[in-house]
DNA sequence: GGTGGTTGTTCAGTGGATTGAACAAGCGTG
DNA sequence: CACGCTTGTTCAATCCACTGAACAACCACC
């Protein structure tokens, strides 16, 4: 997707970093990351980035002492490392061990596709899935990311900023990412969704990513100050969707949501 | 684990990174990784990594910058960027996909806990879980490592690996971790097991990382020179283990073992 | 409230990382 | 095979990131 012919500064011109080594080394992985192959050489990326041959050879051997990324001949992609420290993160996150339990437990859910996701920029990123459903597999794995705009959880979360916050990601006349002919496209609907799920407690994705798929979601409560906010959402097949399932699931969402928001034995 | 007595100097001494910056903010990230809370504040890293603290910030605010890290008051904790980079590492591997697609329909393996891992340094790293089995839920996640010497899945990969460098890692007086009175403790008999294992084709791990539990691995061909090997493993509870059952383990792992190695439609 | 030990931030000097040009090695192409 | 166009590596000069000490803010404990 990234158009080859512009190279994205790794620094944002007046915005000099106190370490610009490492923000190079993050935009490195970044690209990376990014590359539909996964894997780009030296020359690729300092170009892409705009960074000196010279000094890209040194942050790409620095990176691979650290394992952060790995040298396949000429080629370089992303290291295991990565893993590590993503699981790290993951581990850390109580909620993630309680989601799986709660699960396999409530009676409409544990047959269900549930996934926990969090807010990330202007994206929402998957954190887990429970798959109770071996029939409905997904594509979408832990640690994809999604619009903000495309995905219930993502529509959920976004309820949860101030209004300023939403005005300024997604002013009247911005262009929203369309997926399928049911996508929002205007961010004025966006924002109308928004009132009525904050009324409601909880939104609903009606085939807007995927045709044939419907998405419910409710936010997780923060409990105190720290931490960023979490979502649940369910997916299921549009055609096998009920209104009466719908209230089971959110009531069985919103359970799930109190337990995890308050830490309890 | 790690006594906070020894500062573990970022810097080898005499091995100076030609990107000083990026070898020390992998530091930090492994350290965030391996404090037990998970969160340690400026001074800690300072203190831990030995690197003076004004400089200690440069690296922590320019990693906060690129969202590696997250800032929580005064402490710091890794960053969600981290689990998206872990997933795009894992994404790329279509071994993975595949595992679970030949797992739902392999007759036997379908009803155990199944997972894919790789050679990591001296230890292994597990990139995926299948489970059929919701019964006997692991503790152990994806990201997570292991050393070699205490699981089914290390002993096979070890045993890819050459005598010089086998010999290397684990010289006859060197002192293996212990984790159940049935753990290996000598590398001699470790060594002996390797060239056995490379005489069958896989590995058992009886009891020795967790007690009740057996473990079965066999080694995925690498196919081509590059990519490093993985192997695959099945859990099993030890009481309900028997001798038809394991033939009929090893018969399947090695045919998905096969299939992995051998990429195809 | 004073006091000792923290914490994180500021700032000017300097030493080392960064750089660009020049190099060598690979690869299609005519 | 010689040619252009890549690629990645080398090296000395310069600039800027790193440093250490001095700072301010905080907490805990008499």
């Amino acid at each position: 997707m990234a158009d080859s012919r512009t190279p994205r500064s790794a620094e944002g011109l007046g915005s000099s970093s106190p370490a610009p080594a490492v923000t190079r080394a993050a935009a490195v992985l970044d690209a990376l990351a990014e590359a539909p192959s996964g894997r780009l050489t030296l020359s690729d990326l300092s170009r892409e980035l705009g960074i000196p041959k010279s000094s890209t050879s040194n942050l790409l051997m620095a990176l691979e002492e650290a394992r952060l990324i790995t040298r396949e001949g000429a080629e370089f992609s992303l290291g295991r490392k990565l893993v590590e420290l993503g699981a790290a993160y993951l581990s850390r996150l109580d909620e993630v061990q309680e989601f799986y339990k709660f699960c396999e437990q409530a009676p409409t859910l544990s047959g269900e596709t549930v996934r926990i996701a969090m807010i990330d920029g202007d994206h929402i990123i998957y954190l887990a899935r429970y798959e109770g459903h071996p029939a409905v597999r997904l594509t979408s794995n832990i640690g994809d990311k999604m619009p903000l705009s495309l995905s219930a959880v993502g529509k959920v979360l976004l309820a949860q900023l101030h209004d300023h916050d939403i005005e300024a990601m997604f002013p009247d006349d911005v262009e929203l990412p369309v997926m399928t002919p049911k996508s929002l496209r205007s961010a004025v609907e966006l924002k109308a969704q928004v009132a009525a799920i904050r009324k409601q407690g909880y939104a609903l994705e009606d085939e807007e990513s995927t045709l044939g798929v419907v998405c419910l979601a409710v936010p997780v409560p923060t409990h105190g100050a720290h931490g960023p906010s979490l979502g649940l959402s369910v997916t299921a097949l549009k055609a096998t969707f009920s209104e009466e399932q719908a209230a089971l699931m959110v009531k069985e969402l919103k359970e799930l949501a109190h337990s995890l928001g308050n830490p309890m034995g």
